[in-house]
DNA sequence: TTTTCATTGACCTTCTTTGACTTTGACTTT
DNA sequence: AAAGTCAAAGTCAAAGAAGGTCAATGAAAA
């Protein structure tokens, strides 16, 4: 019932412990709890997301780890402001504006514009079939770029 | 108790030491670390390849050896290299050693390396319905990315 | 009561470890 | 030389060890 705020508890503290780094089996982690092991996957994905400032590294097979790292947000509030302003689509002409305005306050710097609209151009989506994808795969990966540009 | 990450650190250090070049006795070394012999094949192949800068060269028979050599290559050579090696798609693992490759050949810088994983992440493919059309979507990414890098 | 959150388990993918079998090279014997 | 011997290293497939995904179900909240 409450298992799920448990295992978020726990990983919060020894996040804390450790001073901001920390590396669990997760098996070992859901013997611990007495949980199903796919359910720490569920608290790390609501949990513990790049929006709130963590960034999940992971390896599979032998010696397996799931790493948390908590990372300081600074804020950014123009950065902020256009993150949540992405929704789930995101069409040519708004993903250019958006990003016009990110240029001309300096908010980031021009190269990383120049990245930006490379990723979000139609050449790089041509692969996707329709123009819904596209407008859905534009808003996914600007929202991506943004979250690492504010680490 | 990684075996594999064991040897992989003893080689590191043969090799740091010796300033870039070692030469080993695969069957010495398995026995000195109590594992397998072709484990020591696993792990070259599978951390020591030539996109993160090593050379391989052995010799069977009696005196045999395994030589690895690091290499740096010089950055420019490295990008062309990089993009031409992109084909009509890309998949996640083959797309993590060649972003790895050009990290550690400071062909790009760490930030720019961030952008770019963020932008090829799974999080970010994810509304392109199938494995197919997000590999596609990374060789497509990926090239208008360096493309802009190299301006 | 509809919608969202939590829980689980079956199945998948990736990484590691091992060993049986193969290939190669140097040296010895014919 | 040619053939034989032995000491390496190479290959590959199978088994083991993790973590990931997803859809179904149950519980709580709106």
């Amino acid at each position: 019932m409450i298992i799920s705020d448990n295992i978020a508890r726990m990983i919060e503290a020894l996040i804390e412990e450790s001073g901001g780094t920390i590396e669990l089996k997760r098996n070992v982690m859901a013997e611990q709890l007495g949980c199903a092991p796919s359910q720490i996957n569920y608290v790390i994905m609501s949990r513990f997301t790049p929006e709130r400032g963590y960034i999940i590294e992971s390896k599979r097979g032998g010696g397996g780890y799931i790493r948390i790292v908590r990372k300081a947000l600074p804020r950014n509030d123009l950065l902020v402001r256009v993150l949540h302003s992405i929704g789930d689509a995101l069409e040519e002409a708004e993903c250019a504006s958006l990003l016009q305005a990110l240029a001309s306050h300096d908010a980031i710097s021009s190269q990383d514009i120049a990245l930006l609209s490379a990723a979000l151009s139609q050449a790089s989506l041509s692969p996707a079939p329709s123009r819904t994808m596209q407008a859905a795969l534009r808003a996914s990966i600007l929202r991506q770029m943004l979250l690492t540009l504010m680490q």
